[in-house]
DNA sequence: AAAAAAT
């Protein structure tokens, strides 16, 4: 169905257009209608399917701009949702003229009490914000014709249930509600028995917890070993846009100077951040001006960025679900991508829990070693520099470096220069700086039990599947997850984990680059 | 046992 069949106003229509909407998705689809003909709804679906706009576009349409006040609400579990929703909202209703605020804690009060005196349709926020302002009587709630609860099962989990019956109670009952959950614990059947007035029940089948677009893999090393065996991944995959999960807050502070130090573009998202560096570092990374996020679960759910093409587990999460949504950030639109969780061997019984979760097997993949991610770094900086050779950039590029650039573009063949520049950008494996990352105590050890392998019969922890594990780590595994620097003879193929990938010590900077330096005379 | 959310 497309959203053109809908009952939409000419002013949101043409929003959805220059957005390149034009196919509903089918929580789309099936809760559109029901929701303009203002029936209560609840709705089923996971994350990444378009929920935003499944109850925002009948939401706006209701909404009187004629009419200043508060007329529908939003609840959502984080801040970055907060935003996030509140942005969608205001593009779709940019024609029409619908005011779009978003509250959430972690920012200036007054500033937002003042954004609400100066307008408001619809306001979205986070519980604990949004009752500070009912009980300042800055946020009146008495002409709230349509009630949003997004992330319900989220929002219950984070113990946020008596807050929004709280907020629930100031709202007027003649309201309709719309209710959205992934998943449906008898929690969250309660509220709608109890809030809500005969609501449809709108289940997108979620046959499957995760997309086939996600290419899910695991590989398994010791935890001494993971940021290495992450950042040669990293080196070698190129991924363009990348979100690097930690379990503790801690961890992620202390990735996010690790991968700084080895050259990434990187910052990070955790709860101890303040709030205006975690809007703007997500902003950064929406604008590409970061390569990659780090960041705890509050970042898992529902942010939607564009073109996350590589999620790293760099710890595997403890709770399965979150699993299903750190990998649900990448694999969106209809883009693929991939996952890729660092198991220790003591884990791997998580593994299996998250496996018997999803009804999908991670494939396993042998880690690269530090010569193919010199390789690749290598190529990678080739390729840049080929294209700054045609943008004339090469020359700002010396200068960077404290070179005379004109005299050296004269001594130098474009090829020379290249190799050059090559030599002082792309570090040796052998050179890279040390980066220690703090341990963290190991995860609680989680017994086999309801249902789960845990390590009993089937995990792949016991070791009595080595042999297959090895087989299925082999390069047919890794299809796609490597570009063209794959190694070019197999004599190695076994050596990972072992011994013998010791590179050969090189002495000389040209030497090690594999390229020499000479003047234009010499031959 | 961790993270999120009001100050």
């Amino acid at each position: 169905m497309k959203f053109n069949e809908f009952n939409l106003s000419a002013a949101l229509l043409a929003e959805i257009e220059k957005a390149g909407f034009v196919e509903a998705s089918p929580i789309q689809e099936q809760t559109i209608p029901l929701a303009l003909e203002g029936k209560d709804v609840i709705g089923q679906a996971q994350t990444g399917t378009g929920k935003t706009a499944a109850f925002g576009l009948p939401t706006l349409e209701k909404i009187d701009v004629d009419n200043t006040v508060i007329q529908a609400l939003v609840i959502a579990p984080t801040r970055e949702l907060a935003v996030q929703s509140q942005e969608e909202l205001f593009r779709f209703g940019r024609s029409k003229g619908v005011k779009v605020r978003s509250v959430y804690g972690g920012s200036s009060i007054e500033k937002q009490i003042k954004a609400l005196k100066s307008g408001a349709h619809i306001v979205v926020g986070t519980p604990g914000r949004l009752l500070d302002l009912i009980k300042r009587k800055a946020l009146k709630l008495d002409h709230i014709e349509t009630l949003i609860l997004d992330e319900a099962d989220e929002m219950l989990n984070m113990g946020f249930l008596e807050d929004i019956e709280a907020i629930i109670s100031r709202v007027p009952e003649t309201r309709q509600t719309l209710l959205f959950s992934a998943t449906m614990p008898e929690a969250i059947k309660r509220i709608g028995v109890q809030f809500m007035k005969e609501p449809e029940h709108v289940k997108i089948a979620a046959k499957e917890l995760t997309t086939d677009l996600v290419d899910q893999y695991y590989i398994r090393v010791k935890e001494g070993e993971k940021f290495d065996t992450m950042t040669r991944l990293m080196d070698v995959e190129q991924p363009e846009l990348a979100i690097v999960f930690g379990r503790t807050k801690r961890r992620v502070d202390e990735l996010i100077r690790g991968l700084k130090i080895r050259g990434f573009r990187t910052e990070g998202i955790h709860g101890d951040l303040d709030q205006n560096k975690r809007l703007r570092v997500l902003r950064d990374f929406k604008n590409g001006n970061l390569d990659v996020l780090v960041a705890t679960d509050v970042a898992a759910r529902g942010l939607d960025i564009s073109g996350v093409t590589h999620v790293y587990n760099y710890d595997i999460p403890q709770d399965p679900e979150s699993y299903v949504h750190r990998i649900g950030r990448t694999g969106r639109a209809g883009k693929t991508g991939q996952s890729i969780t660092f198991v220790s061997p003591n884990e791997m019984g998580y593994l299996q829990i998250i496996e018997n979760l999803t009804k999908k097997r991670m494939k396993g993949m042998k880690p690269a070693t530090a010569e193919e991610a010199f390789q690749a770094k290598k190529q990678v900086a080739l390729k840049k520099i080929e294209r700054d050779f045609e943008d004339e950039k090469i020359r700002t590029n010396f200068e960077k470096f404290g070179k005379d650039a004109r005299k050296l573009a004269a001594e130098f063949t474009p090829e020379e220069l290249a190799m050059y520049i090559l030599s002082l950008t792309v570090q040796d494996p052998d050179s890279l700086p040390e980066v220690e990352i703090a341990r963290e105590k190991p995860l609680p050890f989680k017994p086999s039990g309801g249902g789960f392998g845990g390590k009993g019969k089937g995990g792949r922890g016991n070791g009595r599947r080595g042999d297959q594990r090895r087989d299925r780590n082999r390069r047919d595994d890794r299809e796609g997850g490597r570009r063209d620097f794959k190694r070019k003879s197999n004599k190695n193929s076994r050596d990972f984990e072992g011994k013998g990938n010791k590179r050969p010590h090189r002495t000389s900077n040209e030497k090690k680059n594999g390229f020499v330096i000479r003047n234009k005379g010499d031959k």
